[in-house]
DNA sequence: TAGTGGTCTAGACCACCTC
DNA sequence: AGGTGGTCTAGACCACTAC
């Protein structure tokens, strides 16, 4: 057992003490000078410490107001069900599960002829730099940012739904509305992974330090080929995701989840 | 516009440096004292700016080398095939997967009689508290560590399948012993979610700052209940999981992945 | 106005790595 | 030995929040 540096000791005693419901969630923890006192280190020491916990995602700052235990909630998304057009939903499947949970949803709606980039083109199969159209949507619930999710079309299948450059909301869904002109999406390719956001995504979701992303990147394919990308970031905090494999008829009964 | 403190501007300066190539993968940066130099501020300033690097994953530092960005590479895990008896696989399926990758697997092993926790618990279905038997697995891929999983089965299950008590190995893949016992797990519950890691995990993953994990639960179904929970904890910026759903033979022709 | 955290400095000493 | 990052201090001033 090595000696550890003193930042390190005020960071363990303090994460103790919080594990320990000695502060539980939303406590306001003592002052950086009265901590200063307590562990006989200078403030930027203590704050070094501090530091250490924000990072972790266990504490927040905030000036004139001091620290704060983070609360944590989580709202989760059944990605086997979420879009699948044999369990019925009308208009945009998100709206629809957040007001399932008693939460008030909100987005904000945009529409770019943008040029696909390697990942995208990669996904959609199309050429890197081609053209494309994006319909990116920034998701808050109870006022708080939730998620961004950028959809991509590729060039050749906006020609044949020309709906999908309109700049507002397509009321029924624009699976449904795909898939209303032939083009059914018959399979989904998802891929989840997860780091900390650029200073760009902190921005859009207001996402504190020590808080990483999920990124959850989903194509779409008809019988044919792939004909759409949506990349959803979330904030790592709030949100978790669950699918489902195979027979869970057992699960259904009475379910603790 | 408002004014950025410096030690951001430093930050945004060299992050914005790392984005455009100037240091790639694996490139040193200057020293300290050379950015002091350079931005006009105190070591310590500077210090601040390229800890917000490290927070965010960007780079990493070590005493006495310098600071170096990082490099990426990614495991992919399919989870729809992962354990899927309808694609067969000898022995371990983590194993096998990561062969077929041509890298060099390598595992550390242990069983424990423990008491499921409450997050166990109401996934397999039982009192909290009850007694459990958990193997315990911690993985590594050419020696760095990758993840660990903690498999946990319910005393019920113990009494039909002794072996799952036994300290080493099982060489057909506990999936496949239970099967052979009759007890086929038909259905797969996922979830998924990230945090920064807790102390805990940093150790044994060997994790730098700024790294998040990803968590990935799965419980197992039979017919009748659940059989098993597994908990894995990946290193977020070495793993990547992918699913798939619903008829993707329009991938399968010639696939860039 | 008083107390909180946010920024910044200058300097000291230590631990680690390379040569 | 010399350069690198790691730790720590004491003190200054600013910005925000509460009362």
């Amino acid at each position: 057992m090595s000696k550890q540096p003193k930042y390190r000791q005020v960071a363990d005693a303090l994460r103790r003490e919080i594990d320990s419901g000695a502060y539980g969630p939303g406590a306001k923890l003592p002052s950086e000078s009265e901590l200063s006192a307590r562990f006989d280190a200078s403030r930027n020491t203590v704050r070094s410490g501090l530091n250490m916990l924000v990072s972790e995602g266990l504490i927040t700052s905030s000036q004139g107001l001091g620290y704060e235990v983070r609360k944590h909630e989580v709202f989760e998304l059944n990605a086997s069900r979420f879009e699948n057009l044999s369990f019925p939903q009308a208009g945009d499947a998100y709206s629809t599960d957040v007001t399932n949970a008693g939460r008030r949803p909100h987005q904000t709606f945009r529409v770019e002829l943008t040029t696909a980039s390697d990942y995208v083109a990669s996904r959609l199969r199309v050429e890197a730099e081609s053209r494309a159209v994006l319909r990116f949507c920034h998701r808050f619930v109870d006022d708080v940012p939730w998620s961004t999710q950028a959809t991509h079309y590729p060039d050749w299948l906006v020609e044949k739904a020309p709906r999908l450059t309109e700049p507002g909301d397509i009321a029924e869904g624009t699976t449904r509305y795909l898939a209303s002109l032939d083009i059914e999406q018959i399979g989904y390719a998802d891929e989840i992974a997860t780091r900390m956001p650029t200073p760009d995504e902190a921005r859009l979701l207001e996402i504190g330090a020590g808080v990483p992303v999920l990124l959850w990147t989903r194509t779409g394919y008809s019988s044919a080929r792939p004909v759409r990308c949506t990349i959803t970031t979330f904030r790592g905090d709030l949100n978790r995701m669950t699918y489902e494999i195979g027979d869970l008829s057992a699960r259904s009964e009475n379910d603790p989840q």
